[in-house]
RNA sequence: GGCGAGAUAGCAAAAUGGUUAUGCAGCGGAUUGCAAAUCCGCCCAUCCCAGUUCGAUUCUGGGUCUCGCCUCCA
């Protein structure tokens, strides 16, 4: 039985789809005008874990994952570079996947695209408009009054009361409450037309937060199970969504909401606005990204998760253990979660772990048991089982020597080079000169690379 | 100021009203020419103060500290 804690109760609910054995998952992906940083990496492993194993559970799941195209940084962007915001935007979405791909994440069943859902939009904003909960303001941008939908502030448990108590909220002179948002912006005299669409409000674009509720609404149904993001999009982004898609269909929009925690740099969250940020492909010069893969399973989804070298060479070193153990047979396991017998002590100790509530940090300790257990036995049908049940978690499916002897060459040294000198050494050896063994060794051991001796042979990894 | 989350060993990170987390590091042993890897064993912990309880790291209250949201943010 599946528990998820949904931010809605503030508590770990069971999971009961709308559908028997189906769901409706939709997670805010990226806004695309530059390089997706770990932060983005998390909310895109994170979720992927959760389409993973829910459809491990023999679930049907429906996975959208949104691509905002159209917002102010974007314009701005795509008008400092002086190209089109398609050009840009195609370029940075290309990247988004080139980095999304690298980090094990399977692609979702549908990613659309702000821009291509315009009349689904303004169908909505007509809605909204007809239910009394839309209204143009004077400067031709058309708002959502959200005094006039009850239950405004459910998700993120704040009161109207407390937010415009709040000293930050800005007043804007077009908006009849400074709460309001923005459903539809006028076009500005010196926007592009690619930024302009024409509505029964005039020509103008969408504000963001209808993006995900159109889109939503029109992959999923109007009532779907899972919306998932980042903790920051909780307020406003989520609570406005909620506002405008039950103002306008009239009924209950989403039963579970996720939300992610942060990764975070020196205890501070990791953000564009503080320029705190590591890209994802600056990452993975440094680090291969299954082992970052492996960094952000390891902590759970809702904590908060430090991102600091030493944190992910400790995570090599772990994940190098888990490899290590399926060495003497690459091989072993098809990953198949179908053929899974669920009732094998660590295999049920793993979805255990999985149903309360994604614990993938418990999950991995499984593993490192099972791990220990390969290593003693040197069984095939627990390396197989090590394998398969990595495998949901999107780990572990590479040959494993090729794992342990990937990673950025520090010296010059190729493939051949090493084996050159492994075959020296093992001759130093045969003739009882283990100085000169030992020289070479600590030679490749300074180079980076680690011999292991075993009856069968010399092997080597990188350190 | 309002609202919320959290404080676990050297580091990272789960769980639990009484009994091994797990990984890395450290210590001892096995193994090895010596190592590495592996195995066996060990060390190291629950922010502070009260309360409930036979028993609290876990529940309750208070305190301290940290972080997040309230503005674009994953």
């Amino acid at each position: 039985m599946l528990k998820i804690y949904n931010t809605l109760a503030r508590d770990k609910q069971e999971f009961v789809p709308i559908e028997p054995n189906k769901v409706g998952m939709y997670v805010c992906g990226m806004t695309v005008y530059d390089y997706c940083h770990l932060g983005h990496a998390r909310v895109m492993v994170v979720f992927d874990m959760v389409y993973r194993w829910l459809k491990a559970s023999g679930f049907d799941v429906n996975y959208v994952r949104n691509v905002t195209d159209i917002d102010d940084k974007i314009i701005r962007r795509a008008a400092e570079n002086n190209e089109s915001i398609y050009a840009l935007t195609q370029r940075f979405i290309d990247a988004m996947h080139e980095d999304a791909d690298a980090l094990g994440v399977q692609r979702p069943d549908h990613e659309p695209r702000a821009t291509q859902y315009v009349p689904e939009m303004l169908d909505m904003i007509a809605r909204l408009e007809q239910n009394g909960l839309a209204y143009k303001a004077a400067d031709g941008d058309v708002n959502f009054a959200v005094r006039k939908f009850d239950g405004y502030g459910k998700l993120s448990g704040k009161s109207l009361e407390d937010l415009r108590a709040g000293e930050r909220v800005n007043v804007n002179d077009g908006k009849s409450d400074p709460l309001d948002f923005v459903l539809w912006k006028h076009a500005k005299e010196d926007e592009a037309a690619e930024v302009q669409w024409d509505s029964q409000w005039g020509r103008g674009r969408p504000g963001w937060h209808i993006e995900c509720s159109a889109m939503g609404s029109k992959l999923l149904g109007p009532h779907f199970d899972i919306h998932g993001g980042g903790a920051d999009l909780q307020f406003p982004h989520h609570e406005n969504e909620i506002a405008q898609s039950e103002g306008a269909h009239q009924c209950s929009f989403v039963n579970y909401w996720m939300h992610n925690g942060f990764v975070n740099v020196d205890k501070e969250k990791m953000s564009k606005s503080l320029g705190n940020f590591f890209t994802i492909r600056e990452v993975l010069k440094k680090y291969d990204a299954e082992v970052v893969r492996f960094f952000i399973l390891r902590a759970h989804y809702r904590s908060p998760l430090n991102y600091s070298d030493a944190h992910l060479d400790d995570a090599k070193g772990a994940l190098d253990r888990l490899y290590t153990s399926l060495k003497f047979s690459p091989s072993s396991g098809s990953g198949r979660t179908d053929l899974m017998d669920w009732n094998t002590p660590h295999a049920a100790r793993f979805k255990a772990a999985m149903d309360d509530d994604f614990n993938t940090p418990e999950a991995m300790a499984v593993l490192f048991d099972l791990a220990a257990e390969v290593n003693r036995s040197q069984s095939v049908a627990a390396a197989t089982q090590l394998k398969t049940l990595a495998g949901v978690l999107g780990l572990l499916q590479r040959d494993p020597v090729e794992f342990l002897q990937g990673g950025a060459t520090v010296s010059g040294l190729d493939d051949a080079g090493i084996n050159a000198q492994i075959e020296a050494r093992t001759a130093a050896k045969q003739v009882r000169n283990f100085a000169e063994a030992d020289r070479i060794r600590k030679e490749l051991l300074e180079a980076g690379i680690v011999l292991e001796d075993s009856a069968a042979g010399t092997t080597w990894r990188r350190a």
